[in-house]
DNA sequence: TATAAATGTTAAGCAAGATTAACAATGTTA
DNA sequence: TAACATTGTTAATCTTGCTTAACATTTATA
């Protein structure tokens, strides 16, 4: 089953984001993400698992198509939230923590009429 | 400690919604959380401890006042991120099933923002 | 290039929050 | 009131996602 999970979300968006420029290391992720390493290993076993990454032993993360372009669609809610949240008023700072927690929560649907909603006005 | 979890929320919430004409039937809960009743049952007993709810032993469970302003608090995000999700266009359903979930994970800032929001236009 | 530092991996275990199975207490009704 | 149904409780166990400790591998540097 290629299902992710809420966790895997938030490593699969992190590995996104950091590896703009290549590949990944499992350090960061962890700092970023302010877990241990073993739990980005284990995180990312499962991530292999389901075909959104590529990594050798001992080697460093790569997302696969098909991870990016889930990456891609994670960090776009996220963004979409946090510009929302910004737009509402919220601080910088708490807009970044609210949507981090939030967004693996809010259905397709909610996030189209955010979408709507941030559109138009 | 007093400091409530992510779940004991959900718990003292629904008591909170189910209980207004009295005490609650823990089965009662469980069918409405869909869970099982040992669950209901350990979750109680720790919103006891924490001085939410008052139960004897195979008694109804009750609120106490700081469980019920706390139920009340609770309630009243639920229902201000419920209209929120209905006033942007999501569908009854849906904004039912997301602002359970996200309703634990909002920060106050975020919730009077939205407050804010809603007043106006 | 030998050694130290950084990184990746494995194993064991914890915590929260759920489950099922079995049992105890309470309520209901013939 | 005896028997049955409902409800509450306990115990054992599962799952997810994390931790720490120890070890393996890779990278960097003197």
């Amino acid at each position: 089953m290629d299902k992710i999970t809420m966790s895997g979300e938030d490593y699969l968006e992190t590995i996104f984001v950091l590896g703009q420029g290549g590949d990944v290391k499992s350090t960061d992720v962890a700092t970023t993400l302010m877990v241990s390493r073993p739990a980005v290993n284990k995180a990312v076993g499962e991530l292999v698992e389901k075909g959104f990454i590529e990594k050798e032993s001992y080697g460093r993360i790569k997302l696969t198509e098909k991870g990016k372009e889930e990456g891609k669609r994670i960090y776009a809610r996220h963004e979409l939230l946090h510009e929302f949240l910004l737009r509402i008023g919220v601080s910088e700072k708490t807009a970044g923590i609210d949507c981090c927690k939030i967004e693996h929560f809010v259905s397709e649907e909610t996030i189209n009429c955010l979408k709507e909603f941030m559109n138009k006005k």
